[in-house]
DNA sequence: AAAGTTATTATGTAGTACATATTAATAATG
DNA sequence: CATTATTAATATGTACTACATAATAACTTT
């Protein structure tokens, strides 16, 4: 019998800890008793005696609840849930280095996808005030031929358009991707760097006068240098 | 003077705990080490008498890390720095139950903003036994009136789109974010369901025979319903 | 030299003790 | 009587000890 088959028929061994296991029970319970932000939680104690472990246990899976904004516990008082910050957790581990280089890529074209998708709600959302703004922006650009200052620009501009969307998730969405940007770059720095055809002042004039589907061109003319190092895989 | 001018120069006491302030020193210290995946970190002890603290607020902080994946631990030989998994710390947080209304508001236009930008990254992509599969799920559709079946085919035809663009992260991504936009579309139930101009099977022949932009358009027409509720804050 | 046994080691769990902040209850004071 | 001080009670935060357990290393035995 093969390895392969083996596995199917033997269930792995739980390699779980109690911490896991009771992390995910206080997961469930808050979702079967609909627990909404600001109610009360039961204490440490009676945690201890319902599911009948050590409070050193219950303790590292409230630790780990409370790291993720799930909980906010203040002495006394007891437990509260909370609002968790959904990205806050994400920046957690969101490490250049220490992620694998297939999710890397994967997330330098999720920021494509992105940058090409904004379109709809930036000219839902722009504004006189806003595209002023960006325009001082692009205006402002040093053309100086050092990478650093060319990113800087970058992160300037594009930033901006975020902005423009009004969705602040999307903001800092878009922050927290910078480095995995930035990251994926250099990796292709021994290619030369190539600028797209429409730079920066381009797009303001388009967010200007021209038509959405005229941003949307010219936002993959501007990315097209990153397009075109994608592989078909 | 006001309460927000004291706030200013009075520096809010930290209300940090021990866990808090030894999670973020690891953190600190593997990256100052420059440690890679799959190198051994130091003991528990060795942390404890480094660190000056007990071992339950070093267990606290490790087992906050191990829950993101960041390291993992094995008896005897100690712990490893691992490679975490960057969308499941998200999946952890991402109960539309809990998140503020405004931030599931923000994901939902982020859903929206995915789902036009994956043009460029499909046509990259598709081919011709991609679009088979696809036109298969739009040609199996039922088309009864019934919501949860609208709502599976949705989530059937969409998802085999991400699929496409071989980008896996993007479609847990998605798979993540049903949820939230299954919450929304609830929220305003009470507005006539109005499907878009362009269906499924539209945009599978835009697919084969159209252009890229044909296919941007054609998707906007489809999420049109979509864009249309959304507001210009 | 190979196999089996024992010792060692690092993490996992349990339990006790006490510090501390915050609320609740009580007493003191005008 | 109302308000302030004081005290008590309570739940979380931290420290420490003890032992279980699994994985490895060291050591015997044949």
């Amino acid at each position: 019998m093969s390895v392969e088959n083996l596995s199917k028929d033997l269930e792995r061994v739980s390699t779980e800890t109690m911490a896991d296991i009771v992390e995910l029970r206080l997961r469930e319970f808050f979702k079967k008793k609909s627990f909404k932000p600001g109610d009360a939680l039961p204490k440490e104690m009676e945690l201890v005696v319902a599911l009948g472990v050590s409070r050193n246990v219950v303790r590292e899976a409230l630790s780990r609840l409370r790291m993720l904004g799930m909980i906010e516990t203040r002495k006394k008082r007891g437990m509260i849930l909370a609002r968790p910050d959904v990205l806050g957790t994400f920046e957690r581990v969101l490490d250049p280095l220490i992620i694998d280089d297939h999710i890397l890529q994967d997330l330098f074209e999720l920021r494509l996808v992105l940058e090409m998708g904004l379109a709809d709600l930036i000219f839902l959302r722009k504004t006189d005030k806003n595209i002023a703004e960006l325009e001082k922006i692009a205006l402002d650009e040093t053309h100086d031929g050092e990478k650093r200052f060319r990113v800087k620009n970058e992160i300037a501009f594009h930033g901006k358009l975020y902005e423009i969307t009004g969705n602040n998730t999307l903001k800092r969405f878009q922050v927290m991707l910078m480095p995995v940007f930035g990251y994926v770059t250099t990796l292709e720095k021994d290619k030369e760097y190539q600028t797209g055809k429409v730079d920066h002042l381009d797009l303001v004039n388009i967010l200007k006068n021209g038509t959405k589907e005229d941003f949307k061109a010219g936002m993959y003319a501007h990315l097209k240098p990153h397009f075109d190092s994608l592989t078909k895989k």
